[in-house]
DNA sequence: TTAGGGTTAG
């Protein structure tokens, strides 16, 4: 019977047990595996099952963004490289992501060269690369770089800027610091004819509302809105993240604003309302508005269990905390480093010690190995610290910080 | 499906 199935299938079921996770496993392990080289073994365990463009893009991303955050730029040269020997890489899209990454990694010489092979690399040029080359350079923010390249780079490859280069482009602006300059190309866009969205004027929005020029901003959305460009949340969320500092009523009420335009506000809108309410004192308000998110069809986010169990933990109400801290743990959210820390000091001084050594477990599954060393002291300090031996460092308070899950 | 908002500092 077993003769029955040719060899290579045998071979290819082999193979397959031996890398045999899904891109969507490998996103997941990969948003918590901060150790470079498990990233990448991660990485090359699933790349060979290319499936859908945007997951490859963002696991390709995170391992990446591991890599860089270990300064290991070599490493991601060689990684980014070998990604030019494969077929697909004469089209536009794949290569892009080369050149994004690059940008991540703060390594713009490489980005500008991968650009420039695209001739011998037999990959045509369009607004796409042209864009992507862009966006390299503002996350490698060297962001007074971007008008030089708007200026050289059309003409010298016969590509044309779109709505995106100067979204783009005025984003530099905006990042640099010169709203008014976002504005002088926002009018150049205008006689240009280029389709001006929500986008464009959400950039300047948030630009001018941080320079503390509420008015201009203002005016400038009124000139949206009568241009008739449909308004939407991320626009809307600009304008409560300026307000929600204050009191809780301008917030409702811009969330109500947005419902009657026919808009469904999403969790950073309600995160605003909640953080708004928790500074004001108003636990309950703040804790209906966590409770109600799912009938608002929304799910809450790492900052939604962040914000509202520190709250919680700075109200005493450790109980509540606690159960909320389990929610996060469900969903894979669970808050960072310093709250956790005020979660359970309240525990133990609430004598809740069976919540307090729950909470350790699932700190000690879920953090990574060096933040770990850190919350070792915590331990030490509330007489809980476990017997194996675990201080071969001097815990780093940087990389506590990092511990969010 | 490449540009925008949130990942506050308590």
């Amino acid at each position: 019977m077993s003769s029955s199935i040719p060899l290579r299938h045998l071979r290819q079921l082999s193979t397959t047990a031996k890398s045999s996770i899904t891109i969507s496993q490998a996103k997941t392990k990969l948003r918590t595996e901060h150790d470079p080289d498990k990233a990448l073994e991660i990485y090359t365990s699933v790349s060979e099952h290319y499936s859908s463009p945007t997951s490859s893009r963002y696991a390709q991303d995170l391992t990446v963004r591991r890599l860089a955050k270990s300064h290991r730029f070599a490493d991601i040269e060689k990684f980014i490289e070998s990604h030019k020997n494969d077929p697909k890489i004469t089209q536009e899209p794949f290569l892009c992501t080369l050149i994004r990454s690059y940008g991540r990694s703060g390594m713009f010489d490489h980005a500008m060269r991968t650009f420039d092979q695209m001739d011998q690399l037999g990959t045509p040029r369009s607004s796409l690369s042209f864009n992507a080359l862009l966006t390299a350079c503002t996350y490698s923010k060297q962001f007074e770089k971007v008008p030089q390249l708007f200026d050289e780079i059309p003409n010298k490859h016969g590509v044309s800027p779109d709505k995106v280069s100067y979204g783009i482009l005025i984003k530099s602006y905006c990042a640099a610091d010169k709203p008014e300059k976002a504005i002088e190309t926002l009018r150049l866009m205008e006689e240009k004819g280029i389709e001006i969205t929500a986008v464009t004027f959400t950039t300047i929005f948030n630009a001018l509302y941080k320079k503390g020029n509420g008015e201009e901003a203002e005016n400038l959305w009124n000139e949206m809105v009568k241009k008739g460009i449909e308004v939407d949340a991320a626009a809307y969320n600009v304008k409560i993240m300026y307000v929600h500092g204050g009191n809780p009523d301008n917030v409702k009420a811009l969330i109500e604003e947005m419902a009657n335009a026919g808009l469904k506000p999403d969790t950073i809108s309600y995160n605003y309302l909640m953080s708004c309410y928790c500074m004001n004192e108003m636990k309950e308000e703040a804790v209906k508005v966590y409770e109600g998110l799912e009938g608002n069809a929304c799910n809450p986010n790492a900052a939604t269990f962040r914000t509202l169990i520190f709250y919680l933990c700075k109200n005493e109400d450790y109980d509540k905390a606690y159960k909320i801290f389990k929610r996060s743990v469900e969903v894979h959210k669970i808050p960072d480093f310093n709250t956790m820390r005020h979660l359970v000091e309240g525990l133990v001084k609430k004598k809740k010690m069976k919540e307090a050594k729950g909470l350790i477990r699932t700190i000690k599954k879920k953090f990574p190995p060096n933040v770990l060393v850190a919350w070792k002291k915590v331990e030490e300090g509330l007489g809980l610290a476990s017997s194996d031996r675990n201080a071969s460092s001097v815990p780093d308070d940087e990389e506590a910080k990092e511990a969010t899950a």
